[in-house]
DNA sequence: TTGAAAGCGTTACCAG
DNA sequence: CTGGTAACGCTTTCAA
């Protein structure tokens, strides 16, 4: 299989390797005759662009990079990250987008990795996976040439595009939503309080206690870091130090798992003698028993976004920088009790 | 920021084009004098590779392409794929090649994406993800002029380089140790039997019976399609027609959970009066209530494999076909009862 | 060990 | 509307 060049089959049609590339990139002023030849010995010889020598000519690889920091270790594991790369999917397909993945699993990597991200010809642009404040992968690829956006709140680059879920009014809406069935002792077991997910979600909860003129109990609030096994620690911390406690936000699916867990352990009922409330509405909450409900974020359109918003930097600059943020939903199953 | 190419490391070391090619490329036969005096000039002016360039004019653009058929549906819902995706992306980085998605959506995206993967100058190698029958997608893929490796056993490919689990013994010895702890009435719920995963898993149950001289019954069987609502109904299937099924074996973890569904429905107690087992040891399986028995499989060990049996087939080309069959471990928790 | 020069397969500009 | 012809940035002979 030789491969088939342009210059084959401009001599075969008889016309110049210009016409040809006319052709293939839909350009105008091509007469519909040529046109139409053209196309017919591509068919008949089978000719594909060489995508290598298009981007060196052009400049421009119409390829991605879905970058994941080393620090968001929990890429493979939490199904919120499937979802968000269907969704970044999608949308390159939708615009003729090839997508790369770049996984730092080790600094070195990053190190190596992000200045030949950053040079051009491998990417046109970067979808980077916002971490926490100790992460300094930002502002190493902002001071790159390749255009980029943040999927989540860049804490140490506010400047920079990105795209985030109201994770405040997310919280706020779930702490609300116990007050009104009653709750009188609302505990939160937070995420990793160096992100801004987890920060933002706290601020929810403390927002919405605020409102209603219920004063902050530093009892009340522990620390999880997204993982299973931390909501189950901080919950049993919960309840060791709140007697009356009969209300948890949690702030992941995954560690409200955990948290049920320890309130079973405690021989708590849930929801009658303590509500949960949960975040991200991925499949655990529907699984768990009971139900769990949960803060739903649209994670797919979120992927969407984020493409299409690089899509439009790629094409219009940076300035200014495009800030979008996603609406949440609440979903009441059986784990908060009735109204 | 105007990038830095070859020519100007070149012009600034006083050296030739060539050389420093030589010295990024770490070819030998260059003096270790020249050879730091180039890398000085390189970290000063900050020179990075072009890579589109690079691929152009050597042939080889050291990216390798995870291809998903549209018959893949549940790539972004089952937790398998992403364990699968961190050992390829792991394998790449360790070898240094780039990682790059190849989704497709709906079939239109395959006739478009295909001819143009396999025409070279994107990817030097394929990962295809196995699948039905009736998918002629890898035929496709076989027909181009790139190497590639099949994720799972090829059913209508059957020559094509592959890797797979021993899904036949790893069904074999789940239903063994139902046998082994007692159980008399053992029924199966099946994945989907169109492709080699479900058809295998199904072979290893009949002959575990066979080997132990146990008339296999029809109605003991139930077929499922890898979705957890399939479990659901093939277990109450299972249950309407066999008063005495006293155990399931269950073609997945996802399916095994609505499995267990159904027998609480049915008001039967696990293991007590109906032991279960699942399949793939995946987050679902430690999570289900009770926590399931199950057969593990290597899957991110799978991914690293496949991405190193593609570089050997890149390297060393694809005669002959490589077949590499990985173990599975039967891990027991509480859903089959004691010994 | 080094340099010169010929590609690699496109795109894009400039004439005509 | 079409053809000729520089790039694009690198690798890879071939000579020296």
């Amino acid at each position: 299989m030789p491969n088939v060049t342009l210059d084959d089959v401009a001599e075969k049609a008889g016309v110049s390797r210009a016409t040809v590339s006319r052709v293939v990139n839909e350009y105008p002023h091509v007469s519909e005759k040529v046109r139409s030849h053209v196309l017919k010995i591509i068919d008949e010889i089978g000719y594909n662009p060489h995508i290598a020598a298009r981007s060196l000519a052009s400049q421009r690889t119409r390829n991605i990079g879905l970058v994941v920091p080393n620090s968001m270790h929990n890429f493979f594991t939490d199904p919120y990250f499937p979802r968000l790369t269907e969704g970044i999917a999608l949308a390159c397909n939708e615009h003729d987008y090839t997508l790369s993945l770049f996984i730092f699993h080790t600094p070195e990597l990053e190190k190596k990795l992000i200045p030949r991200l950053t040079r051009g010809g491998l990417v046109d642009g970067i979808i980077v996976q916002a971490t926490g404040l100790d992460d300094n992968i930002l502002s190493k690829i902002s001071q790159g040439g390749v255009p980029f956006v943040v999927a989540g709140r860049p804490l140490n680059l506010p400047n920079a595009s990105y795209i985030d879920v109201d994770n405040v009014t997310g919280a706020y809406n779930a702490v609300t939503h116990l007050t009104r069935v009653g709750r009188k002792c609302i505990g939160t077991v937070t995420g990793s309080l160096d992100g801004a997910v987890g920060l933002d979600r706290l601020e929810g909860y403390t927002r919405a206690l605020q409102d209603r003129n219920i004063p902050i109990d530093e009892q009340l609030i522990a620390n999880g870091d997204f993982t299973e096994i931390s909501g189950y620690y901080a919950t049993r911390q919960l309840l060791a130090n709140n007697t009356a406690l009969d209300a948890v936000f949690v702030a992941s699916d995954t560690m409200a798992t955990g948290a049920l867990q320890a309130l079973q352990e405690a021989s708590k009922v849930v929801p009658n003698d303590v509500a949960v409330i949960g975040y991200d509405d991925l499949p655990p909450a529907r699984l768990a028993k009971p139900a769990l409900t949960t803060v739903r974020q649209p994670v797919r359109r979120f992927g969407i976004n984020a493409m299409e918003m690089l899509i439009d930097i790629i094409e219009n600059g940076d300035t200014p920088p495009r800030h979008v943020i996603l609406g949440t939903e609440l979903v009441v199953r059986a784990s908060c009790g009735g109204v």
